[in-house]
RNA sequence: GGCCCCGUGGUCAAGCGGUUAAGACACCGCCCUUUCACGGCGGUAUCAUGGGUUCGAAUCCCGUCGGGGUCACCA
C-alpha cells in the first residue's frame, strides 16, 4: 500500500522519467503479419565468440525471412569486464559477413533505429523507472547486504546452499522497515534492488521453446538482483525491459539461459509485460583429451574468437556455410542442388534447429572452404589472398604486389575448369602448399635411389616444354627406354617385366621438381617454373 | 547436491509407429586417368542401456547410464 510508494520515493527521489513517459517514447512497432524482431545482444568482452556469431546468423535469418527487424544491442552493464572497442569488433564482424543489423548504435557515431539507446549503459534511467514501479507495487525491495562478487565468492556461498538443497532463497532485507531503510540511506549505505519473489520455488512453470519444445522448469523462488548497487541492471532485468521496449518478438539465446527462464517469467509478470517467444540454441563444443565435451573457449580454442577465421584466411562464405549447416542441416542438400546460388538464397529453416550440441569440426569446415575456393577464378583468388595478406602478413602482401602475375598463374593451376582441384582451404596456407613454386625443394625421401637417379639423369635429355602432348610423349619415350611400362594395363598384367610404370617415372620427376609426392599437374608446374629452373632443380636433385 | 537440457556411425545429421536406418565430411578399396588431384562406383561403421505400451519401436512412456548446462550485485 502507501508504504511501498513511500519506499519507492525514498529510494528513487529524482528519477528522470516515469514508466508512462518511457512507454510513450517506445510505441509498438508497426510490423506486417508474421514479421519477427530479433536481436543480437553481446556483452563487450573484447571479441566476438563463435557461439554468439552462430546465434547472430539465426537472428538475422529469422528477421530477414519474415520481413522483420534485426537489431544489435550492446549489453555493457558490467564495467569490470568491459573492454573498449568491443562494439566496433562486433559490428565489423557482423557487417563483413553480411549480417548487418537494421538497428544499431556506434559510440560517437551514428544511431540507426528509433528504439535506442542501444547501449544498456545509456539506459539506466529507463531501468530505474521500472525498478521504482516494482518497488511501488511491492514486487521489489532494496538490499543493503554485502555484495557477492566474483566466482570465488559464489562458490563459497554455494557450498552452504547445496548442502540445504533448496530452490527458495529469500533475502533478509525484504523485511526491512521503512525506518530501517531510511536509516541505512542516511548512513550513506548503497543498495541494490531485489525482486521480491512470491513462490517458494517448488511449483512448476512451463515454457514452449522454439527449439526444445515444451519444457517444465521449477518456478523461481529467489529474490534475484534486479539493479546492482550502482543501479545498473542485471541481465535478467535488462532483458525484460529492453526486449519489451524494443519489441523483440523472439529471443534467440544460448541454452545456458534456460534455467533462468522462470525468473524472467516472474519479472515479466510483475512488470505487466507480454513474454516474447524463446529460442534456446545449443552451444558449440569441442572434445577435450578425455573425450568429453567442453564449451568452446577463447583460452583453449583460438577459433572461439571470430577474428581467427580472418587471420588464417577462411573465406567468409565458408564460415557462414559451415555454421549454417550446423544450425540447419538442410543447407547441405540445398547447396548440392544449387551449387552456384548465393548463400543468401537459401531458405533458412529457423524452426528446425536441432536441440543437439554440435562439435566444432575443422575437417568439415576445410572441406566446405576448399569447395568454395575451388570454384573461384584465379583472379578473385589473387584478390582474396592479397586482401588477407594485407591485414595479416605484410611481407607477403608486398611480394604479392610485386609478382601479381606469377602468383595469379600459380593460383590458376588446375583451376577454372569443370572439375577444379580442391586443395586450398585458407589463404594462410597457400605459400606452404605451393612452396615449391617459389623456392627450390629442400629435402625429400626417395624409395629407390638408383632408379630415381637414372630417371632424373636421363630426363634432362628428354625435357620438352613446347606443349603438354610433346612433354608427355617424351616422358613416355624415356620410360620405354628405361624399361618402364607406358601402358597401365600392360603393366598390371605383367608387372615383373617392368621397373614400374609411367606413374613411377612421373613420381620421380615430381619429387625432383617439387619435393613432394603430390602436386597439381606437372606440366603446368614445369612450364611456370621455366626450363632453366627445371634443369637446375633436376641437377640439384641428384 | 537440486533442477533442467541432450543422447542415431569418428564428426554433422535425415527420420516423427511399419525404411534394406538417407546424405555430407573423414577413412578404406576399385575405376577413370598421361602423373597429383578432381570425379565416378563401392565398402567399414550408428539407433547409449534396461524395462514397458503395441501385431509392430530409432520413433511413445518409465528407469538407469553417459555427456552438458545452471543454481553471482557475469552475461
Amino acid at each position: 500500500m502507501n508504504k511501498n510508494i513511500e519506499l519507492a520515493e525514498l529510494l528513487f527521489p529524482d528519477n528522470k522519467y516515469t514508466v508512462e513517459e518511457i512507454e510513450k517514447k517506445y510505441p509498438k512497432r508497426k510490423l506486417k503479419d508474421g514479421a519477427q524482431v530479433t536481436r543480437f545482444a553481446p556483452s563487450p568482452t573484447g571479441f566476438m565468440h563463435l557461439g554468439g556469431f552462430f546465434q547472430a546468423i539465426i537472428d538475422y535469418q529469422i528477421a530477414k525471412q519474415s520481413g522483420g527487424v534485426f537489431l544489435l544491442r550492446i549489453e555493457d552493464t558490467d564495467k569490470k569486464r568491459e573492454i573498449a572497442g568491443s562494439d566496433q569488433i562486433v559490428m565489423s564482424i557482423l557487417t563483413s559477413y553480411g549480417l548487418t543489423p537494421d538497428e544499431f548504435e556506434m559510440k560517437g557515431g551514428v544511431t540507426v533505429g528509433d528504439y535506442g539507446p542501444y547501449y544498456q549503459s545509456e539506459r539506466t534511467e529507463i531501468y530505474k523507472a521500472y525498478a521504482k514501479k516494482l518497488v511501488q507495487q511491492g514486487d521489489a525491495f532494496p538490499c543493503f547486504c554485502r555484495k557477492t562478487e566474483g566466482l570465488l565468492d559464489v562458490e563459497e556461498k554455494r557450498k552452504k546452499k547445496f548442502a540445504v538443497g533448496l530452490n527458495e532463497d529469500k533475502d533478509a532485507c525484504r523485511n526491512l522497515t521503512l525506518e530501517q531503510v531510511a536509516q541505512n540511506l542516511k548512513d550513506g549505505k548503497k543498495f541494490a534492488i531485489r525482486l521480491k519473489s512470491k513462490a517458494n520455488g517448488d511449483g512448476k512453470v512451463t515454457l514452449t521453446d522454439v527449439v526444445k519444445g515444451e519444457i517444465e522448469l521449477q518456478e523461481n523462488g529467489k529474490d534475484a538482483i534486479l539493479l546492482k548497487d550502482d543501479l545498473t541492471p542485471t541481465y535478467h532485468f535488462a532483458h525484460a525491459v529492453d526486449d519489451t521496449l524494443m519489441g523483440t518478438t523472439i529471443v534467440v539465446r544460448g541454452e545456458e539461459w534456460l534455467p533462468s527462464y522462470p525468473l524472467h517469467k516472474e519479472i515479466f509478470k510483475d512488470l505487466g509485460f507480454k513474454e516474447p517467444k524463446y529460442m534456446h540454441t545449443p552451444l558449440i563444443y569441442k572434445f577435450n583429451d578425455k573425450n568429453n565435451k567442453i564449451k568452446l573457449s577463447k583460452r583453449k580454442h583460438p577459433e572461439a574468437d571470430m577474428r581467427y577465421f580472418d587471420t588464417v584466411g577462411y573465406p567468409k562464405d565458408a564460415v557462414l556455410e559451415y555454421l549454417t549447416n550446423l544450425a540447419n542441416s538442410k543447407f547441405e542438400t540445398w547447396r548440392a542442388e544449387n551449387p552456384a546460388a548465393s548463400y543468401w538464397e537459401f531458405p533458412f529453416d529457423a524452426y528446425n534447429i536441432t536441440a543437439n550440441t554440435p562439435i566444432f569440426d575443422f575437417v568439415k569446415l576445410d572441406d566446405v572452404s576448399k569447395e568454395i575456393i575451388s570454384k573461384m577464378s584465379a583472379q578473385s583468388c589473387y584478390e582474396s589472398l592479397y586482401a588477407w595478406a594485407k591485414d595479416n602478413a605484410v611481407e607477403t602482401a608486398k611480394y604479392l604486389e610485386k609478382d601479381a602475375e606469377y602468383v595469379t598463374k600459380v593460383l590458376n593451376i588446375d583451376r577454372e575448369k569443370p572439375k577444379p582441384r580442391k586443395d586450398i582451404s585458407k589463404w594462410s596456407e597457400f605459400f606452404e602448399l605451393f612452396a615449391y613454386m617459389f623456392s627450390k625443394p629442400k629435402k625429400f625421401v626417395v624409395d629407390n635411389k638408383k632408379q630415381f637417379e637414372e630417371v632424373i639423369k636421363n630426363y634432362k635429355k628428354y625435357l620438352d616444354l613446347s606443349s603438354k602432348d610433346a612433354w608427355f610423349d617424351k616422358v613416355k619415350k624415356m620410360s620405354e627406354a628405361l624399361g618402364y611400362a607406358t601402358n597401365n594395363s600392360d603393366y598390371k598384367k605383367n608387372p615383373q617385366n617392368f621397373k614400374g610404370n609411367v606413374a613411377k617415372v612421373c613420381e620421380y620427376i615430381r619429387l625432383a621438381i617439387t619435393g613432394q609426392q603430390n602436386s597439381p599437374d606437372l606440366f603446368e608446374i614445369m612450364t611456370l617454373l621455366g626450363e632453366k629452373e627445371v634443369l637446375e632443380r633436376l641437377d640439384e636433385a641428384l
